[in-house]
RNA sequence: GCCCAGGUAGCUCAGUUGGUAGAGCAGCGGACUGAAAAUCCGCGUGUCGGUGGUUCGAUUCCGCCCCUGGGCA
């Protein structure tokens, strides 16, 4: 169990990546990314990686290490966390852990249940019968195997009823058979420093903006070309970045660039208010909050 | 200056044969255990341009004024 972490959560566009800089500059930590796109190799530029400048002033790791092809997940970020743990030896420095996805922090500090693995062919199968049959036949379905998660599942939340019935498929026991149990946690939380970014909402939207128009400089439509260039499946979850289907747009001449910039300024909002929503209620009052 | 059209939510607009109003978008609140930048749920936030008049009652009808757009001069 890692003790004396940091952890620094917050929305996008919050500063969070600069404030762990200036803390690894400080202490010679090690920053680790907790954020679920930036672990994307393509997407430097529309996930605001940290750049050539942040990267040489300082160590960080699990950023653009996973092509996009993949399936990425939270069970996957952790085992990843600590096969660098293991591998680099770094249970005994400073690790700073930065990100906006406020589930991989949960993961970190109060572990994970153990899940079973899902052949590709039963996920596919029921992510299939979603698209065909809708939300509600498939929790209909769930509602006769496995009760207790019809219950907590509401019948319009198709990926959780999937979740739900590829676990049973897969494993003959129901997910909440699974999530009983928990893994115990890679970073122990009484003593990390955990910190949330607080941004006032008007000065964080015009941050978001002109930080997009900035990835529109640096070449985010070239990024995106690429990114199409690779023929993946629109469910891939990289293919879900905010920014990708709007630039998309635009290279197919379905968009111009003022309006796919209006499209990404409301969907980064939004974005940034769901963050802001979970780490109010979801992260506990030892979590400092700091005004950004 | 005159003649039209319009002024209703942050934006675009609907509506009320007189009983203080509602859509879309934006916004706000919330849920969250391997897709979490995902997925899902909830909520109109308003001097109906201003001011007089008619009326039990005016955002609605009438007068005047202001503003915006178009036309004629």
């Amino acid at each position: 169990m890692l003790k004396n972490a940091t952890l620094i959560a917050g929305p996008t566009a919050s500063g969070k990546s600069s404030m762990a800089l200036n803390l690894a500059r400080q202490t010679g930590g090690v920053i680790v990314n907790a954020d679920s796109m930036q672990v994307y190799s393509v997407l430097r530029l529309l996930t605001a990686r940290p750049g050539p400048e942040e990267l040489a002033a300082a160590p960080h790791r699990l950023y653009g290490h996973v092509h996009p092809s993949r399936d990425y997940s939270t069970g996957q970020w952790l085992r990843d966390v600590e096969a660098l743990v293991e591998a680099e030896d770094l249970a005994g420095s400073q690790m700073i852990f930065v990100g906006g996805t406020g589930l991989y922090f949960r993961a970190l500090t109060e572990g994970l249940s153990p899940m079973p693995d899902i052949p590709p062919q039963v996920r596919r199968a029921w992510r299939a019968r979603l698209a065909e049959e809708g939300s509600a036949a498939l929790h209909a379905i769930l509602a006769r195997t496995d009760p207790e998660s019809a219950e907590r599942i509401r019948p319009s939340d198709g990926q959780r009823i999937v979740r739900a019935l590829e676990v049973l498929e897969a494993s003959g026991e129901a997910i909440a058979w699974w999530q009983a149990r928990r893994s115990t946690p890679l970073v122990e939380a009484a003593s990390a420093r955990k910190f949330v970014l607080e941004p006032d909402r008007p000065g964080l939207a015009e941050k978001i903006d002109r930080r997009f128009a900035r990835m529109l400089e640096e070449g985010a439509l070239e990024e995106v070309r690429a990114l199409l260039g690779l023929d993946l499946p629109a469910d891939k979850p990289a293919m879900k970045a905010i920014g990708v289907r709007e630039l998309a747009d635009v290279l197919a001449g379905r968009a111009g660039v003022a309006e796919a910039a209006a499209h990404v300024g409301t969907a980064t909002r939004r974005y940034a208010k769901r963050q802001m929503t979970w780490f109010r209620h979801q992260l506990g009052p030892d979590w400092e909050r700091l005004p950004a």
